[in-house]
DNA sequence: TCTGTTTACCATTGTCTTATTGGTTACGAA
DNA sequence: TTCGTAACCAATAAGACAATGGTAAACAGA
């Protein structure tokens, strides 16, 4: 194994040497593969034999139709409503919402108006004079989402936006046609007044666990049977 | 005043019957003014004060470049990073953290391996030495993000992630410049320690509540001095 | 036979141009 | 004045085009 059997023409060197004399700093794009390598005075080949020794090393990296960057990849932003969705699963969105819609709750029983409250109010008579699942759940969701707007938080509602924005995708089949409407003594109504009830009441701690009362039971029902 | 008065060609009524008789369902696209009054027969003018009517009335809405839509205006989404960017303060930022970041860190304590808490104790080891503001910044970072990551929910995380990237911007300019790096008694040392340290006792509750603590001397801090 | 070069093609991405659309204004006719 | 017509504007969408990294086949040279 001679030093020159690693390297035979120096294009790896030469590219190192180029990179140095450069003036490229992080983030910047170096000249297109079909380029460079004129420049360089090698082929293509050789020269992308080089290039991804120096990705494998993490100085650069490379993407189609983008070309090749200075620096270490930048990563790949789970903030992102896309990726995160076609990365989680059900279990993850119930427990992401257990961990944070109590405390989204609590913050809601010390800073809710009058009319927050009547909102949340209106929203459950709706949702127990439903006539089918869909608008149901559409009143549900509402709720929940009145119950967020009443923190007076608007980033803490972005999030829950978000959350909820994946939460629709991921349970996304999930019709219900075994009944055309939700049973008069469904779980959902009674947990619910005592969610709106400790809110009314300014009781955050009781507000925060009546809403985790109500996930856990959501997530049970969801888990083992459908519904 | 006559009824002729309030619609006078009768190009509202017709526009209603047109409505009624075309299968549109809720979200289409109905087509262009320019087509529309020719449809009609009526001059644009009147078919836009038609339009303008129901669109009060809350049956449509329109916008320029896209066209106009049967039923109500999508909300703009608030679970959009630059819009809740644009609309938070770091108030709110800092509520939303103390929210949330405790329940992410008690899920930890549970979740956590002991390659997760390696790596929390170099991120403080790190940021103990470091030489400048960014870099003890940097280190803060990463300990937060290794704490999300220690739960094994990739939805929290990327929620985790959603709330750092507004955080960043909301903060933007607050460079502090008046000491060159962090005092080796910085409050922030300790808290940390007392984090990673109920993480890696499994004491939940304890976890929390130092995070707790933590992010609320951040927010005195914050809000009262700077730094 | 093996290695490297050239060439062509592909899928992805970015950029530029063009067309469409609601909103507005000016002008003329009834 | 009132209303229809036309023209223009800004925002948006859609398509055309070019550039880029990735890949395989054909070819040449040892």
């Amino acid at each position: 194994m001679t030093t020159d059997g690693v390297d035979p023409q120096g294009t790896l060197t030469q590219l190192r040497a180029f990179l140095a004399q450069a003036p490229l700093s992080v983030d910047s794009r170096l000249p297109p593969e079909r380029e460079l390598c004129q420049q360089l005075g090698v082929s293509r080949g050789e020269l992308r034999k080089a290039l991804a020794t120096l990705e494998a090393e993490g100085q650069l990296w490379r993407h189609v139709g983008k070309g090749t960057f200075i620096g270490a990849r930048p990563a790949e932003s789970l903030a992102d409503l896309s990726t995160a969705t076609s990365r989680t699963n059900p279990a993850e969105v119930m427990q992401t919402r257990i961990l944070i819609e109590p405390e989204i709750t609590r913050l809601a029983a010390l800073n809710a108006t009058a009319a927050d409250i009547a909102e949340m109010r209106t929203c459950m008579a709706r949702s127990r004079s439903a006539t089918s699942w869909r608008q149901y759940e559409s009143w549900d969701n509402r709720l929940h989402r009145s119950i967020a707007e009443a923190t007076r938080n608007t980033l803490l509602l972005a999030m829950f936006d978000t959350l909820n924005a994946v939460r629709r995708a991921v349970v996304w089949g999930r019709l219900r046609a075994n009944r055309t409407r939700p049973d008069p003594d469904h779980h959902s109504f009674k947990e619910h007044e005592e969610i709106v009830g400790a809110i009314a009441d300014r009781d955050m701690n009781e507000a925060a666990q009546a809403m985790r009362r109500h996930l856990q039971t959501v997530e049970r029902k969801l888990l083992n049977y459908s519904q």
